[in-house]
DNA sequence: CCTACCGATCGGTAGG
DNA sequence: CCTACCGATCGGTAGG
């Protein structure tokens, strides 16, 4: 007999979007098990059900953040197309992904791996599974080789990660914020794309 | 008579580098009353002798960053030299206060103003004070005037406040870090001064 | 600036 | 996944 229609038995993906949310927006330590619980419909005791701790809360949402922005940086990689239209393209994956309301990635930023320590070096290892992808996709850039590409690569991250602080949906897109700083870095010209 | 030698009677001033050290360091939840007073020599309830809360503790901080990163430009900014050369100075003294090992200035960047909410609107009103100056600096930058000069600043702030988190004394200098920025936005070859 | 303390909140658990 | 609970820690205070 088929299980009669029931309240789904596995909220654990509500319980993830929900900590990943407070994470994001009000960093690790302000983010209590109990508000967490309460905005997904829980009660505070029930998150160790899916979860052992905090901790391991943490990291399955780090791991999700990384997954979401890895895929997302891959997707842009797949067709081939000039370098510097490609960098454009990531930066502008990036920016949308670290800006999005609930977004995952966003945790990225907004949570230091120090907030945990006991977790510290998984959380290091996985914000260096991601770092690892955008330092292939400068080194792969045109530029004279006078240029310190590890320092380029870093104010690429800095510029974009600081949209997540002052972005504000129906101004820029993220698209056209991409677009002027690769062209502010690169010379280009603004493309009407 | 003079004060017989005693031991100092104020030490306000310890007591705020110790709380800046451990909001630059860990953030402001995760630095509790109890451990910025230990590490300054007092017991837990002696800080509420020099400041009524944790969260004015913070805000004389934030006050003292800003006044130190006001005051730091503002030196770079008096005798007269090139625009472009003026904005390589600020940047590099930006970016040496920010990384300073106990650095007033480095909590404006690890401690955003929601963290601590009742006074949030303080904190933006202090940061702003600083962001103003850049705004200006960079408002005389002479450039093409197709390029958005709002965004080329938060580019620029971007990029230096994340050297905050990857700097490690040793390698490349300040100077060096801050020469290289604009010259990679500005196209100015490395000059060996 | 110390002593001694309090109410509130936190992460986490036993048992169902 | 809920009920009922615990020890630890937190920001803060009275009185000196």
């Amino acid at each position: 007999m088929p299980t009669p229609a029931k309240r789904s038995n596995n909220r654990t993906q509500e319980l993830l979007d929900s900590a990943a949310e407070h994470f994001s927006k009000h960093g690790y330590r302000a983010s209590t098990m109990r508000k967490i619980a309460v905005s997904c419909g829980m009660l505070p005791g029930s998150i160790y059900y899916h979860y052992p701790s905090k901790e391991a809360l943490l990291l399955a949402v780090y791991e999700e953040g990384v997954r979401q922005l890895v895929a997302g940086i891959q997707e842009q990689m797949e067709n081939p197309k000039p370098p510097l239209q490609r960098l454009k393209d990531v930066m502008a994956q990036h920016i949308a992904m670290i800006t999005a309301p609930s977004a995952y990635a966003s945790v990225l930023i907004r949570v230091m791996p120090d907030a945990a320590p006991e977790i510290s070096d998984q959380l290091i290892e996985l914000r260096d599974q991601y770092e690892t992808l955008l330092k292939n996709l400068v080194d792969d850039l045109p530029v004279s080789q006078s240029v310190n590409k590890s320092l380029m690569r870093l104010v690429l991250i800095g510029a974009a990660n600081h949209v997540h602080y002052w972005y504000q949906p129906g101004t820029m897109s993220t698209d056209e914020i991409a677009s002027q700083i690769v062209g502010m870095i690169f010379g280009t010209e603004n493309d009407p794309t």
